[in-house]
DNA sequence: CAACTTAAAACGAACGTTCCTTCTTGACAA
DNA sequence: TTGTCAAGAAGGAACGTTCGTTTTAAGTTG
């Protein structure tokens, strides 16, 4: 097999990554030998040493893949208009992230879920990839800050609290949610939206320093 | 050194313990050499396998504490009495967990939460750790269930949503915080507090079905 | 035929673990 | 109180295995 098509050296790198991603949602990364991919993907070494430097480099390319989506997400969420409110803006992000790589399954459960755990295992040891981590958490937390900025200036959310800890507290429930499926597997997106929703529905103590009756 | 005390043994057993959570934290649970955790814990091989079995046994002692821990913590917020408003509730739950082992850091921030990022990533790989996981969620979530149904009961909360689904939004809630704790350094349990309050300001679309003035 | 991909065997390094030795300790006899 | 001894904890080199990776040869296509 000689001068492929480019398409036939994407798909094949697709193949090593799809392939490499189920071995690390079932084992994580470094518990999954070089041998499981390469079974997996039914190549043989050299094959997959044509595309990939080695295992780190498929290791950081995954994780790059993950967080990426993730970020896409969170990204496409904020940029609805106009902005919804919190319970329905955290569920079309959770939705949007449950939705990729939907049918990479491992044992019928999706394995998108454990591949964000994974990615955040990994964090530690690597910096490059937590400073790529690190600049799109910034970046959502600034316009999630943004969105929520408008629900205060608009009166519809007590305006004596920091925007960036709301923004903070939502990409917890979303991100808390995640790890629920990673570790219990699948379940609706209605459940963070309405328990979010019933959670908006308590009063709240008033201000500090607001005047007692 | 023969027939010590069993608080030597004791020492002993938590010396290696700790060192090898450090390590752990540090480059996570397979990235971590058995040789590294000797160092850390500056002990030879024979003592250490004296104590332990394997590196299995050691990582899975490492992951039943964290897990302990973490559940531990929420067991408490929900035995308060009577049961704080959400935002208490989870502030508290939040406060308590990042309480524990405060002293064991790595590069200067808490090893903790880290810790319970890399457990989270072995669940998938043991069935055993799963099962107690699976265990103590359960059990939260009932726990927490009850209480939410408290607040609609008294007619703090709109009754028109599942409990359960309220206390799976909480949890995911403290446990996305932690997940940002482990990524992105230490911060105030305040955050996560002042996010929900702010959150619970916000009026929300009314129950399907009610009806439209 | 030329260019280049794939297969498969094999390599060195590093791993977890074991094994044997050395050293320490507490118990006991004198 | 002191000296001796057996028990067993700790040390550390060495083992076999497995890993990631490289190399070499065969195969395939334009």
């Amino acid at each position: 097999m000689a001068r492929v098509s480019q398409a036939h050296l994407d798909a094949r790198r697709r193949q090593i990554l799809d392939a490499a991603a189920l071995c690390f949602a079932r084992n994580g990364f470094h518990a999954t030998s070089m041998q499981d991919v390469l079974k997996e993907a039914d190549l043989s070494a050299g094959a997959v040493y044509r595309y990939f430097s080695g295992k780190e480099e498929l290791i950081a390319a995954i994780v790059s893949e993950v967080l990426g989506e993730v970020r896409a997400a969170f990204d496409e969420a904020a940029r609805q208009s106009p902005p919804p409110p919190p319970d329905l803006l955290v569920a079309s992000v959770l939705g949007r992230t449950l939705a990729t790589r939907e049918s990479l399954t491992v044992d019928g459960v999706p394995a998108f879920p454990r591949l964000v755990v994974q990615a955040w295992s990994e964090i530690p040891r690597n910096a490059q990839l937590a400073a790529v981590l690190r600049e799109g958490y910034d970046s959502v937390r600034a316009a999630w800050g943004r969105i929520v900025e408008g629900y205060q200036k608009s009166g519809r959310m007590r305006a004596d609290i920091a925007p960036d800890h709301v923004a903070r507290t939502m990409i917890a429930a979303v991100t808390g949610f995640i790890a629920q499926q990673a570790l219990f597997g699948p379940a609706p997106v209605d459940i963070l939206r309405d328990g979010l929703r019933a959670l908006m529905s308590v009063p709240a103590e008033p201000p500090a320093g607001s005047q007692l009756g």
